[in-house]
DNA sequence: GATGAATGAGCTTTCATTCAT
DNA sequence: AATGAATGAAAGCTCATTCAT
């Protein structure tokens, strides 16, 4: 089902430096280590990327490409506004506990990263940030959501709090379920905290 | 009452280094460039900090232990739980956006680190985690607040969004202002999307 | 009557080679470079050399090869010993003058090679120094060149002197024309500077 | 006497330097065997040189610089033109005999160089050629030398004939004597080989 | 013979850290 | 305490060469 138009070396090296990341971090991960965790030789990354950021950056692409992916496909049309957003956040914390080298990814190299780096991170998540948008607007619309809210601030208000409790969990040591947490923090965004 | 105990070199130097880690972040920043910029000897950092990245905690318990002072000097007792939550957002806000070196320290620097440090950082916001977390028991308590929410896990989700808003504001490039996000984040905070 | 008992890709190569190293010189060519110029595979290149710097030699000895050739259809028998000379010297510039690539190939990169290298060449160029010395001795005999010289010696003085009016010519960027140094610089050889 | 304004460990690894490309060529030699040599750390040595190629321009300057010295304060006034170059030719085999490593360095590695470098070599040489081409003037000017020759041809006759004679005998292993190829080499220069 | 993807040894350069002064 | 020249480990990257196809 995936249309990998790239060789499989790519999507080895890429594999190899999802582990190596999540291990020691982007800045104490060796190339070396990185082939040797691919099964290929040094030279080989360099086929394939034309500098260790480079694999940072493809892997950014790569998996937040399917990450982005699972958000489209999980979120249909007929669903309610309110219902939409409660899979977004099923999806958000599910997705990244059943991939903890990927929450590490996500959480803590993608923030490792200069000024420059996080903008194109931007880029890959736009399509994220858009379906929440998407969603928002729509529960505007239909009267679901309340008129005076400012999509574009309520978005970040929305991505922020999941993304906090995700790194929480990831720093904690993940000694608690994730999509525990679904419920609570989409009671909270639809609710807020005023009794 | 802040009682320096600590040399002026020890400061200089940690004004030298926010002012090159703002610039170039934390990996790209020489030691030798932070020393010229402090008007030390090379050498001389080492008799303060034993590690470059030493100096970068150092920074952190400075720079945020002067944030939460900031936080416990501007929320007081005799305020509602409404309007002390207020309070922070405002100043949350307003600190980072008069002091835009902190705020890349905060918001790309201090991502720029190992698990290990972001745990030790978790321990220098400890304070600011334990004033919202006041503040949300004193509201549930008092009735402003829902009696059935999760205080810990509120408290990440309002520290989330604000965090993300200011990260967003930094990197667009400071181009509106933050301090104006003030009043709609909180209204999210207090009653959530739904209409 | 030249028998290139050499297949085609073998002198693709060559000429492959001296496009790129007159172009790059011979340290910074990259094999792949060659290869790609001459319209063959990296590994093909290595059917036909067991080095990067056999292709020089290689280079050396087919276009001094051709030079020399050159040198001795050029110098026919019933010359005095002075028309030879200066026919040397014409055949010598007005290659040289007719073909930069090769001219780059003897100034620059043929010096771009170690001792054992440049010993190699020196064989390569064993049938034009003969042909010099021969001229030289052939003037001795007959009596158009004193007897008190030494035609060893004499040969390097010769050598050397148009040598490095090519080189010149050729660093200052061929602005002027060096065929026209034929007869001052023959004029020298024969009369020296005294008055 | 000599007046040195850089550091000794610029001297040392310049001395270093010579020693090893002398022995393995430019290409070939490791800037950490330069570091053993001059026994500094590899460090050190980028703390007076910026890339390797600076080390070789450096040594060029400091040696050629030296070299043009000696022929400055070798050669009078109030010497005769015709005793002045003979006196040229003595200072240029007698000290690259005496200097075998300098003389593999500017016959050698000297032209191991890229135009560009072969340049500013050119620079460093400017000295000596304007010292040839006054002894040359002054001699047309006295009558001692033709007044028909082109000072600036003729110089790079004289100087490229020497050269040859100086790489001819570094290639065969420096088994004859070069000072003695004085007397010989001027005698050409002066009346050429016409009987 | 021809290919070109893959290899991996090797080297320059950086820069955090040390220590003699 | 302060200096800053010196250190040397460490690693990203290149590219000549190989070999399975």
């Amino acid at each position: 089902m995936t249309s990998s138009k790239k060789p499989d070396k790519y999507y080895a090296i890429l594999e190899g430096a999802l582990k190596v990341f999540a291990e020691y971090g982007f800045h104490k991960s060796q190339v070396s280590r990185i082939a040797k965790e691919a099964g290929v030789a040094d030279g080989t990354i360099y086929l394939y990327f034309k500098k260790k950021e480079d694999i940072l950056t493809g892997l950014f692409q790569e998996k937040l490409g399917e990450l982005v992916e699972k958000f489209n496909q999980g979120v249909t049309e007929e669903m309610t506004a309110k219902e939409a957003l409660r899979k977004v956040c099923e999806i958000h914390f599910g997705e990244l506990e059943a991939n903890v080298n990927l929450a590490f990814l996500t959480q803590i190299e993608l923030r490792q990263s200069d000024l420059e780096l996080r903008q194109e991170i931007g880029q890959a998540l736009k399509r994220y940030i858009i379906l929440i948008e998407n969603i928002l607007e729509r529960g505007k619309r239909d009267g679901s959501f309340r008129a005076d809210i400012d999509v574009k601030l309520v978005r970040l208000l929305i991505f922020g709090g999941m993304d906090e409790v995700v790194t929480s969990w990831l720093i904690s040591g993940q000694k608690y379920s994730l999509t525990a947490q679904v419920g609570p923090t989409v009671n909270f965004f639809m609710k807020g905290i005023e009794s």
